[in-house]
DNA sequence: AGAAAAATTTTATGTGCCATAAAATCTGTG
DNA sequence: CACAGATTTTATGGCACATAAAATTTTTCT
C-alpha cells in the first residue's frame, strides 16, 4: 500500500472556487435587493447563479452560513466607519459619526437592511465580542463623551460611559425602527440626532448647552 | 324551491367551538411556556391538545392566527396598566407605570416574552392605531411628562412631547433586548429607569434635579 | 327514539423549504 | 490525453404549513 496521492492542482481549485462562491453570493446579494429579504430562497439563489441547490450547500455550507458570508463585507465596512477619529465638540463629532453611518447606508440600503435584519435572526452580530460593530459603536459613543468631558463640553456629572451607552441606544433604536421598515433614513438620522442631542444637553456645560437647545429646538421645531 | 333551512343549535355549537378554540389555545401557550417559542409548531400543538392539524386550521385559522390569539389577552392586560392615571413627581409616576409592566411580565415571562415576539413577526401591535398599546405607552409617558412641567418639576425646554417620545424609546429599547433574551426582567427594569432618569434629568428643574441625580448616582455606581 | 341536517373532525394529499448521500461529470496536471 | 480527485447533479428525505374531500359526530325535529 503506497502513501496516500497528492492532491494535484490545489492552487487552481481553490481560486476557482472562490470565484464560484463570490458569484453566488453576488447573486444571493442581487435578490435580496431586489425582491427582499424573504425571498432569499436556496432555490432562488440556485436559480440566479445557474447551479442547483446541493451546488451551493457545497460551496456555501447551510443558508445560515450564506448570511454569514453576506454579514460579513458590511461588517467589514461598518468597521471602518467606526474606527474613525472622532473631532469637534461632542455634538459634532457624533453628528460626523451618525452622517457617516447614514451614507454607508444609503449606497446600499437593501443590502445592509437584509444583513442586519439576517445578523440579527442568526446572532451574527456577537454583542459580547470586542472586535464587534455592537461593542465598537459603543466605544466610539463613549469615547466621544470622555472627550466631552475632558474638553469642558459635558460636566460628567453623568459618567461618559453611561452618557455614550444611552447614546448608543439612540442608534439601537432607530435602526431597529429602520429595519423593521417603519422608518427610512431620513427620519432615521433625525431620529438618532435628537436623541442624541437631548441627552447630552443633560450634562453639558453651559455654552454647550445654548447650541444643543437651539440645535433639539431646530429638529423639532 | 322552499326557504334554505335555518340553522339549528347555532348557540349551544358556538360555546362548545369557543371552548374547544380556548382549549388549544391553552396548549399553545403552554407549548411556548414549555418549550419555547420556536417548538409551537402545529405538530406540537396537535399532538398537545389530542387533535389533528386541519381541526386546529379550522377552529383557528392560520398559524399567524394563533399568535393573533395568544396575542390578544396580552394586549388588554397590558391596556389595563396603561391606563392607570400617573401620580406623584414625574420619577414617581414613570417608576410606578414601568413597575406595574415588570410585575405583569413576571407573571409569565415566557408567554408575554414570546408574545411580544408574535406579535412583532406578525406586525400586530399596530403602531399607527391610537388604540394599540403602542399609541397608549406613548401618550402615558408624555402625560407624566406634560403634568411634570405644570407642577414645575420639568422646565419644558425640551417639550414634554418629545422627553415622552425619547423616554418611551428606553421602554422599546429595554424591550427588545429583554425579547431577545439579551437582558432578564431585572435588567430591564434597571435599564429603564436609568435611560429614563437622564432623560427627565436633562429638563428637570433645579430641586427635582437633585433628586434625579442621586437616583442615577444610584443606578450607576 | 331515531332519522335528517349541519357542523366538525379526520384522512389523504400538496406545496415549499432546507438538507444530504451517492452517482455522474468535470478539471487540472503530469 | 488519461487519471485522480474535486465538483456538480440526480434522487431522495424530512419537516412545516395548508387544504379538499371523506368520514364522523352532534343537534334538532318529528
Amino acid at each position: 500500500m503506497s502513501l496516500a496521492p497528492i492532491a494535484r492542482g490545489a492552487k487552481t481549485r481553490a481560486i476557482n472556487k472562490s470565484k464560484r462562491r463570490d458569484h453566488i453570493l453576488a447573486c444571493a446579494g442581487q435578490i435580496v435587493i431586489d425582491k427582499g429579504y424573504e425571498c432569499l430562497t436556496l432555490a432562488e439563489i440556485a436559480k440566479s447563479a445557474g447551479v442547483t441547490i446541493p451546488t451551493i450547500h457545497n460551496l456555501l455550507g447551510k443558508k445560515s452560513q450564506i448570511f454569514d458570508s453576506l454579514i460579513e463585507e458590511m461588517v467589514t465596512r461598518l468597521g471602518i466607519v467606526l474606527s474613525h477619529q472622532p473631532k469637534g465638540d461632542p455634538l459634532l463629532a457624533m453628528e460626523a459619526f451618525l452622517n457617516e453611518i447614514i451614507a454607508l447606508f444609503q449606497t446600499n440600503e437593501a443590502l445592509y437592511k437584509a444583513a442586519f435584519i439576517a445578523g440579527e435572526k442568526t446572532n451574527q452580530f456577537d454583542r459580547t465580542s470586542q472586535q464587534g460593530i455592537f461593542a465598537k459603536s459603543l466605544k466610539l459613543t463613549t469615547t466621544i463623551c470622555t472627550d466631552g468631558q475632558k474638553n469642558g463640553y459635558l460636566h460628567g456629572h453623568i459618567k461618559p460611559a453611561v452618557l455614550g451607552q444611552q447614546i448608543f441606544g439612540c442608534h439601537r433604536l432607530a435602526r431597529q425602527d429602520w429595519m423593521q421598515g417603519h422608518i427610512g433614513l431620513q427620519a432615521y438620522q433625525t431620529q438618532v440626532l435628537l436623541g442624541t442631542s437631548i441627552l447630552l444637553y443633560s450634562d453639558a456645560a453651559s455654552e454647550f448647552r445654548q447650541r444643543l437647545n437651539k440645535k433639539i429646538k431646530e429638529i423639532t421645531k
